[in-house]
DNA sequence: GAGTGGTCTAGACCACCTG
DNA sequence: AGGTGGTCTAGACCACTCG
């Protein structure tokens, strides 16, 4: 249950980029110094340090320091955190609708993933949630994960609407990386109605496959996006 | 010049990865045996399959070891490499038509990225590409960069059609990281003529800004893709 | 020249997986 | 029980930036 100390440093250090004592353009402390502030081994800090480099928080520089990185304007919807977590650094004004409500049944034929039998013989738990930001429906999301004895997910409500920090908080379960494919479909009448847009307007449409700390349980999402106002952004190394 | 040991190690095992040596699902040598077999440290030899994880050629496991990932069925374009590099892997029939030949000019009004003034005054070397995935023209690129002494560029041929190999090879230029948006379109009378497909048919519209290790040199893309028959791959983590 | 991050070594203990 | 990767310490030298 004890975070290691690098991750310790970089969830601080993180807390103080997104409450505004680092702002952006700020330099962190240096290496040394907080290897002296926080006792802790120089390659420790390097690791917290290179952890929020790959979360897009800071960007390092030989000779000068660590410097916090500027917010994108744009929608990180392709990082491989949760909607609320992402747009919740730059609006309070993130919603979710739970359109239909997690519950247990078989899972649906001609499935977009290949799943194992173990998967299959669990039955499958699926929700199907429409997000708004800025009073904006942005993005219809279609969640698929098998039940191995996740029965409070639909014996209880999602906690802040939030599957992953459901997930982490019953069952101590999160997500150790993404697989994703991204195509550009035309909006037919049903997505016409969901995003109050014109028919054969153009959307995103994203397969995700979530693999877990849980050996086995992955989630699968299959994702509908409006990029017309908001368009989806993301920065590598 | 003379790269770190962890990046000449990372490239060695990505070769081998790459020309089959080690075959997706196999199991890379343990990180005592490298130390063994390539007399490095512990930590150097991490930092090099950190590198591999990182560009998705392994994944790493606690007890087991580190395995060689499955090579993706989709186009994994969404990474910091370019296009030949990334298709090249999966199937020879990669080729690259230049539809307007690198030449150096002003920079076009509203460009959709913010300049520095040093971009503006050197002038814009720009090119538009429409590159081929077995016969199937995939995406069209247009592609922008100050021409901050780099006439080679235009007062010769690409190197393999290829514009990072051309400024790797004519002035050591090697990209850093990378910036992209991504929107949903519909194509119009010209982009339906280029891609073989109907107007009104959906496709990816990517901006990318790539950055380099030569300070203020950054490259400017449109990119316009195609994902009826391909889609847009990429893994996270 | 002083301070920064980048690379590298030589150790150590731990949790996890598999036979 | 033996081997694997995950975390951590205590040092060292280097290239780069800036005043």
């Amino acid at each position: 249950m004890e975070l290691p100390l690098y991750l310790k440093l970089s969830n601080e250090l993180k807390y103080q980029i997104i409450t505004g004592d680092f702002k952006a353009g700020d330099l962190l402390p240096s290496e040394s110094d907080m290897r002296k502030s926080h006792n802790l081994n120089r390659a420790t800090i390097r690791q917290a340090l290179n952890e929020l480099v790959k979360e897009g928080y800071i960007s390092k520089h030989k000779g000068k320091g660590s410097i916090v990185t500027e917010r994108e304007a744009s929608l990180e919807l392709l990082s491989i955190k949760g909607f609320s977590e992402v747009l919740g650094k730059k609006s309070d004004d993130v919603s979710t609708q739970i359109i239909t409500h997690p519950h247990c049944n078989k899972w649906p034929e001609n499935f977009f993933y290949s799943l194992s039998t173990e998967e299959i013989e669990a039955g499958c738990i699926y929700m199907k949630r429409l997000r708004f930001y800025e009073q904006d429906s942005v993005m219809l999301e279609d969640t698929y994960l098998a039940d191995l004895g996740l029965s409070n997910l639909y014996e209880q409500d999602l906690i802040r609407g939030s599957l992953f920090q459901s997930l982490n908080f019953f069952y101590q379960i999160t997500i150790s990386n993404v697989e994703q494919e991204i195509k550009a479909v035309i909006a037919d009448t049903s997505l016409s109605k969901t995003f109050k847009i014109q028919k054969g307007a153009p959307l995103l449409h994203i397969y995700r496959k979530y693999f877990t700390n849980r050996n086995g349980l992955n989630i699968y999402s299959s994702l509908y996006i409006n990029t017309e106002k908001y368009r989806i952004g993301y920065k590598f190394q």
